[in-house]
DNA sequence: ATTGTTAATGATAATCATTATCATTAAGGT
DNA sequence: ACCTTAATGATAATGATTATCATTAACAAT
């Protein structure tokens, strides 16, 4: 058994455990998602599942894609394209919760995972303090720089 | 002369340096822009210039917008909702670069801008390295915070 | 102040991503 | 194999943004 077949059969579970049906079109979404690590959109996921489910439906993504992201299991990006970009939050690939640079003239983005130690204490420090203050509940955070690649300078 | 009218000068500057003319609809965008700490999207700029300047049109919003941003004054934030959100990005009140909390309920925005030490610390060292790690000439960044606000909890 | 040039405007149509509808299909329990 | 009902996918509807184009108005030159 293959390490993300392993990884699906996690995701699996969440459709079953909630009472919602393991289908054909849900089961290569997933697919799809666990062997990337790009940032697709709806429409280059429709095109690369209709590879291996020809009958998928555009509608079927965005729904899936919904509930993925209401369990907490892909993040939805918007990258300032009109359109949004999907990304499993656990990789099996290892590539965990990260952060993005992003090239404002090609778009290339890149994830980054490294955090220096200074990067490990700012965020909950910053969090605790903003949480007080502000008496508000912080759930996640996106952090983003926003310049021009080495292919584009 | 009031000191948001000071500071509408200097925007309009940059229109009649760029060979830009500066026009009554353009006049009357910037002045709810310099007096607004929201973050008005399309729709709501269109409606409240709508009393000053009754004949105002969509398109000169979103043109108006589109040159501000492409001079580095305005932001163009998407918070999720399908539309844009925009904001000067200097501001006659004091509200220089900040960051935000957004309440993923009630779609409620807190700016930000009592940064701690850590955080005043944290920002150019990240940027700094990944810089060099990436060759990547960084030009802004975007810090968030989502979750929920005490109105939602 | 009048005129002429041309950028700017605003009504309208076109486009594109996303959402709503609804008849048909198929998952999973019996 | 059958039943119930969630899930699907074709299609239409919506909503934000962009393109077109005839008309208007900024402003430089007179
Ligand atoms: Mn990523
Ligand atoms: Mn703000
Ligand atoms: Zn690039
Ligand atoms: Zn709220």
């Amino acid at each position: 058994m293959k390490n993300s077949d392993k990884f699906i059969s996690g995701l699996v579970k969440n459709f079953k455990d909630k009472g919602f049906r393991l289908t054909a079109p849900r089961k290569a979404i997933l697919d799809l998602l666990v062997n990337t690590n790009e940032h697709p959109s709806v429409e280059e996921i429709c095109f690369d599942v209709h590879k291996s489910y020809p009958s998928i439906g555009i509608t079927t993504v965005y729904r899936t894609l919904d509930l993925l992201v209401s369990w907490g299991l892909v993040h939805k990006f918007d990258f300032g394209e009109g359109k949004a970009r999907y990304e499993l939050i656990e990789h099996p690939k290892g590539i965990g919760h990260h952060h993005h640079l992003i090239c404002t003239s090609c778009k290339k983005i890149i994830n980054y995972t490294d955090f220096i130690d200074k990067e490990f204490n700012y965020i909950p420090k910053v969090e605790t303090r903003l949480s007080k203050k502000y008496n508000f509940k912080i759930q996640n955070h996106l952090i983003e720089f926003y310049g021009v690649c080495d292919n584009c300078m």
